[in-house]
DNA sequence: AAAGAGAACGGAAACGTTTCCATTTATTAA
DNA sequence: TTAATAAATGGAAACGTTTCCGTTCTCTTT
């Protein structure tokens, strides 16, 4: 069925084409009977202008920035703060922008959105966020012409993106561990592939691992627990732990909603952090202040920002590669 | 100076129109030698198809639901959850639809956002948050039939929202400090309004005075402290009710965010809680989780989800109120 | 009563694409 | 060589508005 446009309503309330439009915009040469009447058929069409239609003779175009990532449902802080940068540094912006976020429920989804988004060329640019590109979408992007930056991937993708080393974090955080005198250290973290194949707990994994080996210390897959990115399942995984012959002494935890889970777990049974067992993060949320958790930094925020600053940088020289 | 289009590059490339529109969209019947013409004609001029005119005679129309909201900078925890009830319940939406967010960052800036918004049909609907609607806007957002829902206010409005009472809420985190047995109360709290006047803070207030009152305990100033909403601030705010000649033993903070504050700093202090002072706290979040922290339950992503609903339910009935 | 000014209104042109049909060109079959 | 078929291409029509110009109508003024 064909949508009711402008000239229903202008047939309907037996006037020209002008009038309605005239009615809509609420410009002032237009008498209030008319104005009524014009109204009155609008709501009773139940039109509603085509915003597409609208905007095309108009040339005040609304701009967005489009940020596609998976739902907050899984690892929903980070993204959360990533966001967050994003929209503060859009603010900051010259250029007014507004978001447009996509979420993909899945792998076929995720095709399907970067299809729609290039068709239709709904945005000036893209953030990608914890998801990776497969070549024919990235090949699709780029002949699209929509500039493109990744946010936390590891930089050794072939576009421009913003990178976070997971693996150094990992290790980082365990070794710290080790250097307060731990050797049984325990990882809680995602499954390592996520659903997307986004390799984040595989990073920090091999982070933990490369620590370990580096001190002569057993890799014990015992220590080893991984589980959805929720603080009830560390929760659980904790109690797993400490129901060992010998539980673990320190636990790294990927995240810091997962390492709340582990104090919170740690908590119910009576043990006390950091004197009986030692807990690092990772994230730096202020959960991590008021526990007095060891965290791994993450600028969260700042990746966000940087995205946004590179994607612009782009857009305005219409270019591939930006130089900072 | 006029846009360059596809008809600058047809003449660039010496072909018709149809045959870039044809290399735009990777139709098959191009010779490739055609292809790499228009191509390089694309990138020489720069040109970027004007979405707006490619979604008309498509008739595939990426929708939007519109979220305005003050920028996560302030008490982002509960926008951001918030936000991920809006994307959860869209997901499950067998109408695809996306997000389209625009932050505010004055109230002069939400006057042209809203104008901005109507004037170009931007979205299918709007959920408001944390933000309040003056007549003038209520006023053209009703005239212009796009459907608009309210998330956190208190139903007293005249449109749809998804109300939150905050003065109840703030009445029994107060009564529970009482019921426990403390006389000695404070509040930790935003300013009462807002740049954007919404006053969140201040149902919050009133219900912390209306317990007091109602169990006869004097209102003290020296125990309401306000200022931003940061860990920071509620950290210095909570230093400076510590050393009170008679400081509070209970304190109720406005947010989890804030009571992490509170928390950080009675713990730098070297203060028990809850054995030497009680605190309680606002939204419900995991943090509360891991330290054992009361808190008032909001249930933030809920009320996002609630609001896509009723919102939905408005699109489709093309109508004012939704039954339910 | 006539002229003039201003308000109200109607509708063509324009916005920049896509799509479809007609035409040209190349290829294959007879 | 010619006819038949398929591939490549050009361009008009359509998408649903806004805008602008010209016309009609109403009211003042003389």
């Amino acid at each position: 069925m064909r949508n009711t446009t402008i000239k229903d309503v202008a047939k309907r309330a037996g006037v020209g084409l002008g009038t309605v439009s005239r009615v809509l915009n609420n410009h002032p040469r237009v008498s209030a009977e008319t104005r009524e009447r014009v109204l009155t058929a609008i709501t009773e069409l139940g039109f509603r202008p085509n915003s597409t239609a609208r905007r095309l003779p108009r040339k005040t175009e609304l701009s967005y920035i489009g940020v596609i990532t998976h739902p907050f449902v899984k690892n929903y802080h980070s993204i959360a703060e990533r966001l967050r940068g994003v929209q503060i540094a859009l603010m900051e912006s010259p250029r007014p922008m507004e978001i447009a976020l996509f979420s993909v429920s899945s792998p076929a989804h995720y095709d399907t959105q970067i299809q729609n988004i290039v068709q239709t060329s709904a945005v000036m640019g893209l953030l990608i966020i914890d998801l990776d590109l497969k070549p024919e979408q990235e090949h699709g992007l780029k002949t699209s012409q929509i500039p493109f930056v990744g946010i936390n991937h590891f930089i050794d993708r072939s576009w421009t993106c913003v990178g976070t080393d997971n693996e150094r974090g990992g290790y980082l955080a365990t070794r710290h561990l080790i250097e307060l005198g731990h050797r049984r250290i325990a990882y809680i973290g995602d499954n390592l592939f996520d659903t997307f194949g986004f390799p984040t707990s595989q990073g920090r994994y091999a982070g933990y691992t490369q620590a370990l080996t580096e001190n002569q210390i057993h890799l014990n897959n015992r220590y080893v627990k991984l589980g959805e990115h929720s603080y009830e399942a560390a929760y659980a995984l904790t109690k797993e732990l400490l129901a060992l012959a010998q539980p673990p002494t320190a636990i790294f935890a990927m995240s810091d909603l997962q390492a709340a889970g582990v104090i919170g777990a740690l908590r119910d049974a009576r043990i006390f952090v950091p004197s009986e067992v030692s807990v690092v993060g990772y994230d730096d949320t202020e959960l991590s202040l008021s526990i007095g958790l060891t965290t791994i930094r993450q600028h969260l925020e700042l990746s966000g920002r940087f995205g946004v600053k590179l994607l612009m940088a782009m857009i305005e020289n219409n270019s591939d590669i930006a130089s900072l």
